[in-house]
DNA sequence: CATGAATGAGGCTTCATTCAT
DNA sequence: GATGAATGAAGCCTCATTCAT
């Protein structure tokens, strides 16, 4: 009922929760797997999470802010060109996330979870919230390139964002999926793409397809 | 055990089973809801499915291969260039789904499918072999692009298309999660963006980051 | 419904039943098991059967009959003295099961039934009328014996049929139990120690205990 | 999974498990009714055993156990001539079971089960180790007997052991099948007759039948 | 506070039986 | 007559959640 928050057992049960939701999947995952693995009693878990489903939307914001908190941290890296500094945050995107590959599929169950639960919304809304802070971190960054000069001015910085991000996302799925997938290969290629397009992007009206 | 194979009638459970876990996720979808959908009894789901999770990646291996078939069929299209071809391929990849956006939560239920079944690995493969076809017949577009010298000879077509798939994909994604999101325009921006990029590609070597 | 009377198929079916049961017990014996080994469809089991119980019950019928018949021939072979009857009788039982011994397990499923069923009651009178048979004329032999002098006239005729009976029944279950089991062996040893009591036993009342 | 071990709880199912069983059969049994008749949730029968079929094993154990006990303290007792104690031993199991005769059907169950179920090996086995410790028992009175003179040299202690168990056996079966049946007079008269055999039994080569 | 024994709702699956062909 | 596709009742078992210790 009252949720205690003592924060060391508390992170103590995320951090179980974590590893064993990637591990298993959210309905595999019973809440006696996580309190052994938390090295607590199962009646402990409800202690600190009103229920199953509190404890992975508790999980889920957890890894989103940590992932958010990382993005901003590598944005704001002060280095020297726009390019260099989009090379600079997808090496570091892909090369965090390469690193903890397992949980990786902790983000197929958030997404299943905000396709399914009774509490798609919530999910939902703070993947949104999530994606469109870093859509607009990176869009901000096109567009101090477009103001630099570095970009040409008919980039659409949102939706390139969008679409490079994306494209992120996409490749680590498919390291994911693939572990012969050289992910951060990929992604530099594409990004050395995208910048060249970016930069060479001609100032002409799109025709209707 | 004995799986029934009249056609028209497996393919109505398949398509009432679409619908279901397309709605409510795999896990909260019963088979009696299935049945219910389909209009027949409990019981007939098991003469033409051995289980849940029988039916579960019969559905999964449905979509993946109209999928599939949709995309050769656009592949296959003869316009004129390679860049002209891939606009027309991207659009319609987008339009198709965008028109059932409802059934991209199967897509979410099945990468969850894959990361937590018992039956990941039929899953992943399956996932492996799909991505794999779709990004070498996209990878076979740019290479002709670069044959016929609208592509930098710099490009690398296995790379590229794994990011320009990805990112169709991921558009996708974000249009499901924000019905605010106009996917279609967004992909055509980036699209654009990468095949400038493409075209223009200077021959240099990578440097480290 | 209307049970059909084709007695060729009709046998055939027991014929299946009999094995099936056999192997694998009544309760997992389903009824397409019975149907395929009669080479038949699941469907026409029920145009001579009216359920899976009614079928069981007439497959026990059947077989108790043929055991009945069979003793009846071989109490009525018309050999030397009522001994050496006895001996020969003993031996066509014991030879006749052990020879079918995988059936054996089918007079376990009767007595469970018997035991269990809704329809208890005709099965234990069944056998109740059986083994009272063939108690009679182990006892007429018996009776037969003393009058003749063969055995003593303290003999309870009715009393010894029912432990010479079991103790043959008993015997076959042992070795069904225990393959290494001689059951023909220790038949006849311990029928002789019968006779040989039969012969001796002393007039004396009994005292109590 | 985890059985839980406390002993009073456990047995408490057990006992519960042995009326349900020995009133309705194995399969007629359903895990509710054993729950109920113990007075607690269906749920808590599975934190001490593990299936179904698991509990009716332990069941069948502890009906083995205490026969088998009940019989060690019977052929221990310190009596007279071996005769004599046979004849107690007799006496006390038929009157034994007599006392519970409505938990003979489990035997019949028992006996059903190591026909048909998967766990056929398990039942077998348990029942071949009980009967041949039963069966040792007496066949070491019998060759007490025939040291000390009581009975002929002759006599084969095992065979004749086996004999007169599958005897006592097959007669509380009778009773169980006829309630007009009176095994204890039967058995006694019997028992008597082989007494009396054993004691006389001619000292000769066996003639093939 | 922490625990884990107890619980029962709920779902998958089996299979005897029916009945249209 | 024979068949087997369709059905749904029924039961085993799991596991989230509660609550007495």
């Amino acid at each position: 009922m009252a949720r205690k928050s003592d924060p060391a057992k508390r992170d103590n049960i995320i951090g179980a929760a974590i590893r064993a939701f990637a591990q298993k999947g959210y309905t595999a995952t019973r809440i006696i797997d996580v309190a052994r693995m938390a090295g607590i009693g199962k009646g402990t878990v409800y202690e600190y999470f009103s229920s199953k489903e509190d404890l992975f939307f508790c999980v889920f914001q957890t890894v989103m802010q940590e992932s958010e908190a990382q993005m901003k941290a590598v944005a704001a890296s002060p280095a020297g060109s726009v390019a260099r500094r989009l090379e600079v945050m997808g090496d570091a995107l892909m090369r965090t996330w390469l690193d903890k590959l397992e949980l990786y599929s902790l983000v197929m169950e958030f997404w299943s979870a905000a396709s399914a639960a009774s509490s798609r919304q919530r999910f939902k809304s703070t993947f949104q919230n999530a994606y469109r802070g870093f859509r607009g971190t990176v869009a901000a960054l096109i567009e101090e390139g477009m103001h630099s000069g570095e970009f040409s001015p008919s980039c659409r910085p949102v939706e390139i964002a969008s679409g490079l991000i994306g494209m992120w996302d996409a490749l680590l799925l498919q390291a994911w999926t693939d572990s012969t997938f050289d992910a951060l290969a990929a992604s530099r290629v594409c990004l050395e793409v995208m910048l060249q397009g970016m930069h060479r992007l001609e100032v002409k009206p799109k025709e209707p397809i």
